[in-house]
DNA sequence: CGTATTTGACCCGCGC
DNA sequence: GCGCGGGTCAAATACG
């Protein structure tokens, strides 16, 4: 017969006397409960004390069974728990892809209009190089000599709006597609093989018409003619703007200023009249690329130092002012191109830009035409005339996306700014706003005065916009400050922390 | 030890 | 043809 276990009450195998009975080797009488219909007194030997006796019912079977019924249950709630989650998992996975999906869209469409562009400005470039002789004079079809102006005032005014939107339609692809962002690779990839294309397709692509030339020193054509062995698929017409090289002139103390690329130095030369070596460097940022760069004090200063800059990135450029430097050498070779001659590019003078402010205050620009390769010499080594700027044009800020100069960064976020209404077109501010206009103009005087810049800055904008938003703002300035971002074009080297000497790069820059 | 810089040699175009 | 000068190469060296 089975008799089925009596039910212990309660028992404490571990009191004192009941230790005391197990030591001795004498039985135990267990309590159990006197209701159960097969109730026994059970008494338990000592062999039956081992641990394992002791704890024998809760092995029993109806227990072990009743634990089996559990799991049967408990089963297909823990997998529809498991199910849900993978659901949900898949769910974000769908969402972040489509996120992606959305992202490469929309610059997608943002390269495709800046190629539109591109190509409208080719065909217009196009246009103008037809009248273009060997002596360097415009022809009209009817034969009659014009001079470079006459020709551009002779555009169309559609077409110069269109030529000036086109830059700023590239600059701001080129700034959405640089910003650093979680999967953007694929756009990397979009923005390097739109380059590509770009300089097959795009005549006039002014980031590809880079290069450099100084007026302080003579320039070997060997220079141009060792970049066109990896550029030989290119077309004449943009052979002779990359052939263009553009010298920017700084003052700086440091031996080098950084412009967001990296270089390697390759020689160093003492050239013939200037008792300071001049410095070769060459694009390491990816191989192959055939952007090189010159760096050499100027004899008449030595606080100026010349970096000319000559070759197209065949790369992303990662910072602003990387984009910076090859949007202003390209910017300033489509001038070449354009057809502005020795001693005055500027382009409010040259009428290609009507509507742009009147640089010539704040950036002495000069072209010099080397008797192989033209030249553009930026010289930011001038104080720019604030008072005289302010005059000309009121409430007008220069757009950094058009000329980006070394603070590039920094206008991007300052124009960026509710404060503005636009970023990429030359912000007209509205004349009632007189606050408006008292912080550009008292920003502009502080970036030319003050070295520490970032204070006054931040002074200015608080006076403006309150301790809420001025907080926000100083912080955006603050995160590209000077030393610390490799975008922002500063001194290298010792006392980089602070503004570097070349102040009045950061000065002209602003505009 | 790998990478960057230095530096003398070399190449090439240009002027005489 | 030769010398000069700018630009580049590459071995040696320095540096982290």
């Amino acid at each position: 017969m089975d008799s089925k276990p009596a039910e212990i009450i309660e028992f404490d195998f571990f009191s004192a006397n009941r230790c005391e009975l197990i030591q001795r080797g004498r039985p135990l009488e267990v309590p159990v409960r006197q209701d159960s219909k097969d109730a026994l007194p059970l008494i338990l030997t000592p062999k039956e004390f081992s641990i394992e006796a002791r704890f024998k019912d809760l092995l029993h079977p109806s227990i072990v069974k009743h634990e089996c019924k559990i799991d049967e249950l408990e089963q297909p709630v823990t997998q529809l728990r498991m199910l849900r989650a993978k659901l949900q998992q898949a769910g974000e996975e769908n969402r972040n892809l489509k996120d992606m999906l959305d992202r490469a869209t929309e610059n997608y469409r943002a390269l495709w209009s800046h190629h539109d562009h591109l190509l409208l400005v080719q065909q217009q470039a196009a246009g103008i190089g037809h009248f273009l002789s060997k002596d360097g004079a415009r022809h009209e079809m009817d034969g009659s000599l014009v001079t470079p102006r006459q020709s551009i005032a002779r555009m169309p005014s559609a077409s110069i709006v269109d030529v000036k939107e086109a830059f700023h339609s590239y600059d701001r692809t080129q700034e959405r597609l640089m910003a650093p962002r979680g999967n953007d690779m694929l756009l990397m990839e979009v923005d390097n093989d739109m380059r590509k294309r770009g300089r097959k397709d795009m005549a006039t692509d002014h980031n590809d018409g880079s290069g450099t030339g100084a007026d302080l020193h003579h320039i070997s054509p060997r220079w141009g003619e060792r970049t066109k062995e990896t550029e030989d698929d290119t077309l004449p017409h943009e052979l002779s703007c990359k052939k263009t090289r553009v010298s920017i002139r700084t003052r700086s103390d440091a031996p080098l200023i950084s412009d967001g690329c990296q270089w390697r130095k390759y020689g160093q030369k003492t050239a013939k009249g200037n008792p300071c070596p001049r410095s070769y460097y060459r694009c390491t940022m990816a191989s192959g690329c055939p952007v090189r760069k010159q760096v050499q004090r100027c004899a008449e200063d030595m606080s100026i130092l010349v970096m000319t800059y000559e070759g197209n990135h065949n790369h992303s450029l990662p910072a602003p002012a990387a984009a910076f430097m090859s949007s202003t050498t390209s910017a300033a070779a489509n001038m070449l191109l354009s057809g502005s001659t020795s001693g005055d590019i500027n382009p409010s003078n040259s009428g290609l830009f009507p509507s742009m402010p009147d640089y010539s205050s704040i950036l002495a620009t000069t072209l010099s035409t080397s008797p192989k390769y033209p030249t553009i010499t930026l010289d930011f080594t001038h104080p720019p005339d604030y008072t005289l700027q302010s005059q000309h044009q009121p409430f007008s800020v220069p757009s950094p996306s058009f000329f980006p100069l070394p603070l590039h960064g920094y206008l991007q976020q300052l124009t960026s700014h509710p404060l503005y209404m636009s970023s990429s077109m030359p912000t007209i501010l509205p004349p009632e706003n007189h606050k408006q206009q008292s912080l550009v103009n008292t920003v502009s005087a502080a970036i030319a005065s003050d070295h520490n810049f970032t204070g006054a800055l931040d002074e200015a904008v608080s006076s403006v916009i309150g301790a809420a938003q001025n907080n926000r703002y100083s912080s955006q300035i603050n995160r590209g400050n000077v030393g610390h971002d490799s975008a922002s074009m500063i001194a290298a080297g010792p006392g980089s922390s602070q503004l570097p000497q070349s102040c009045t790069t950061l000065s002209t820059s602003y505009y």
